[in-house]
DNA sequence: ATAGATTATGGTTAATTGTGGGTAATATTC
DNA sequence: GAATATTACCCACAATTAACCATAATCTAT
C-alpha cells in the first residue's frame, strides 16, 4: 500500500502576494501524480471559497458532465455553472499558482488564505468567512450529520 | 494464532520535547503492518486529545469520504471537519513523530503526555485533562453503558 | 549477574519550504 | 508601431522542517 495519490488532507495558513499568487503546500504538490503535469483546475466553490482540482480529477468530472443530456433545463444550467468559471493553471518553480481577479473577488480573499485539503480537492478560504460559515452551520445541528457519523467509523 | 496487526492496547507516559516530537511506544510500532510504511495520520480527537491512526486504517476512512458528493452541503461540512486537521507523519529513526503546533494547542499538551491504545487508534492526552474528563464522565448516570452492554459482550 | 540489544530523549546539521522581489517575454491598448 | 500593462520565469533569503548523530536508561537473554 502506498499513500493515496491526488488526495489532500490538513489545513495551512498561507498568504496571497501582491500579484495574486498563492503557494500550494508542498505536501499537496508531492502527492500529485505525474499525469497532472503540475496542473490544477481552479473554479468557484459551492461555498464562498475557491476549489482547486488536480487536472486528472477534473477530467473525470468533465466526463460525467458530458453524459448529462442538454434536453433538461436543469442539466444545462448545472453544466453552465460548474464549467463557466473553471480554468487550468500550472504552478511555477516555487510551487505557486496565480488566482484570477474574478476568483479572488468571489471568495472575498485578502492577504490571508486558509488552504484546506478536502480529500479529492483543495479549498481556499478567507479565514474569517470560514469561521462564521461553520458557526452558522453548527447551529442548524443536523440529524443528517449524525447519520453520516454513524456510517463512517472513525 | 498471532497478535492482531494494527491493534493497540495499554497506556504509556512519555514526554514531548522542545520541538514537539513525541515517541510512539515500541509496542505500538511493532504491531504496525509493513503496509503502513512507518506512517501514522494524526488529527484532532473528539475529546480534548490527539488521535493517531495507522496509515492503512486512515486510508479506508478517506475512501469512505471520497464517495460523498460535494453537491450536498452537509457532506461538504462533514468532510471538512473530518480531514481538516489530519496530516500524515512518519516516525524517525528514533521512533518519534512530530506534532504540529496546532494539535499541541488543541489538546492542551505540555511536556507530559499520556499515550493510550484505543484498539484501532492511539490517543495522546494531557494527563491532567484525562483525569478530570473521566471523573466528569463517571458522574453521568450510566444508562448509556447499559445500552452498550447489549451490543458488546465482555 | 552481566553483556548486548533495545529504547527514550536531547541536540546539531543539512535540506526543504514559503515568500518577496526583479527581469524578460507576451499581450493589450492607443 | 510605440507605450503600457500583464504574465511568465528566475534568483535570493529567512524560517521551518526533516535527517542525522550521540548518550543514558531500560530491557533481554544467556
Amino acid at each position: 500500500m502506498t499513500i493515496n495519490k491526488n488526495t489532500f488532507t490538513g489545513e495551512f495558513s498561507y498568504s496571497l502576494d501582491s500579484k495574486g499568487r498563492l503557494n500550494i503546500p508542498a505536501r499537496f504538490r508531492n502527492v500529485l501524480s505525474k499525469e497532472n503535469q503540475r496542473s490544477f483546475v481552479i473554479t468557484r466553490g459551492m461555498d464562498t471559497c475557491v476549489w482547486v482540482y488536480p487536472l486528472e480529477i477534473w477530467l473525470t468530472i468533465e466526463d460525467e458532465l458530458r453524459k448529462l443530456s442538454s434536453l433538461s433545463r436543469i442539466n444545462r444550467s448545472f453544466v453552465r455553472s460548474t464549467v463557466r468559471y473553471a480554468s487550468t493553471v500550472q504552478y511555477d518553480k516555487q510551487g505557486r499558482i496565480a488566482l484570477s481577479q474574478n476568483l479572488i473577488h468571489y471568495a472575498k480573499l485578502k492577504k490571508d488564505a486558509l488552504i484546506i485539503g478536502m480529500v479529492n480537492k483543495i479549498e481556499i478560504w478567507n479565514p474569517k468567512l470560514l469561521n462564521t460559515a461553520e458557526k452558522d452551520f453548527n447551529e442548524i445541528k443536523s440529524s443528517e450529520f449524525d447519520e453520516l457519523a454513524n456510517q463512517i467509523i472513525l
